[in-house]
DNA sequence: ATAGCGCCCTGGTGGC
DNA sequence: TGCCACCAGGGCGCTA
């Protein structure tokens, strides 16, 4: 499940490989995919383009690309629960959960795979028709200045929603998933359950710290690959075993030892140690 | 406005 | 090649 340290992890290891090349064919194999424009008129504007640099936004890659006759594009592709944007130097058959296809000129290839289909591709329009609503609305990003202890007192004020669904709302911050709220909040040292507004300034501070601290080394790291998640190259990250509580129920927590919990908050799996987050 | 819940989707798993 | 309920969860739409 991409979340932001995988999405970086992404970008970093597809942009040198796209960087200059020229689509020279799509294939819509799940008209799905394309939420907008339609996949006619996504086929045809993007035909001929090159890629320029990827930037990423919270979950979101940004792909720049220049049209044959020089205008800038931008293609946002979000890869949900189980998407993943592979490129092949040597492409083979596509296979059945291959949904989108970029055969690019000099004989490579950009391919979208996901399994459970919830991913989608965006080209956006030169006045940000397209966009989506998830992109234009989206919190600071996590690793910049942005986010600090005060700009999170402030979105926690009067917000009595959960801390697990509080830093789970992208509005709040951009990027973290189901595994790195986990991680934040044990690190820490809070439990999940406690209401959002009842932050304490010192809170608020370990809160940005440890989401800042766990982010970087997973970005280091490549990424956490629990089932799915691979890179553009196909590469588990390395994170999943430097988890201190995701997926971790009923082990012995690192910081004192007491069996770790899991319950059903937000919707979500959310796994806790009772003791060091009580 | 806020909070909570169902839905989308497929594959893996575990119980019987 | 046994069958089936359940779980995984990001973002969105709906309700109160």
């Amino acid at each position: 499940m991409p979340e932001l340290p995988e999405v970086e992890t992404v970008r970093r290891s597809l942009e040198p490989k796209l960087l200059g090349k020229e689509i020279a064919e799509i294939q819509v194999r799940r008209r799905a995919q394309v939420r907008f424009p339609d996949p006619e008129t996504f086929v045809l504007e993007l035909t001929g383009s090159r890629f320029g640099p990827i930037e990423r936004r919270g979950k979101y890659l940004l792909l720049s690309l220049t049209t044959a006759g020089g205008s800038p594009q931008k293609l946002v592709v979000h890869l949900r629960m189980t998407g993943q944007l592979l490129y092949d130097e040597t492409p083979g058959p596509l296979g059945k959960h291959d949904h989108l296809s970029f055969e690019l000129v000099g004989g490579s290839r950009l391919r979208y795979n996901d399994v459970r289909t919830f991913g989608g591709f965006y080209l956006v329009g030169p006045a940000g028709e397209g966009t989506p609503a998830g992109l234009a609305s989206l919190g600071p990003e996590p690793l910049t200045d942005a986010f600090e202890a005060s700009y999170l007192l402030d979105k926690a004020a009067g917000r009595q929603v959960p801390l697990k669904a509080f830093l789970l709302d992208q509005q709040v911050v951009a990027g973290l998933g189901n595994i790195y709220v986990d991680e934040v909040l044990h690190a820490a040292g809070l439990l999940p359950t406690r209401p959002a507004s009842s932050l304490t300034p010192a809170e608020a501070e370990q809160v940005v710290a440890e989401t800042k601290r766990i982010l970087a080394l997973a970005i280091a790291e490549r990424g956490t690959s629990m089932r799915d998640y691979v890179d553009a190259a196909g590469q588990p990250g390395g994170f999943a075993a430097l988890l201190q509580v995701y997926g971790r129920a009923g082990e012995p927590c690192g910081g004192c030892g007491q069996p770790l919990e899991r319950i059903r908050l937000a919707g979500r799996s959310t796994h806790y140690c009772p003791q060091c987050q009580g």
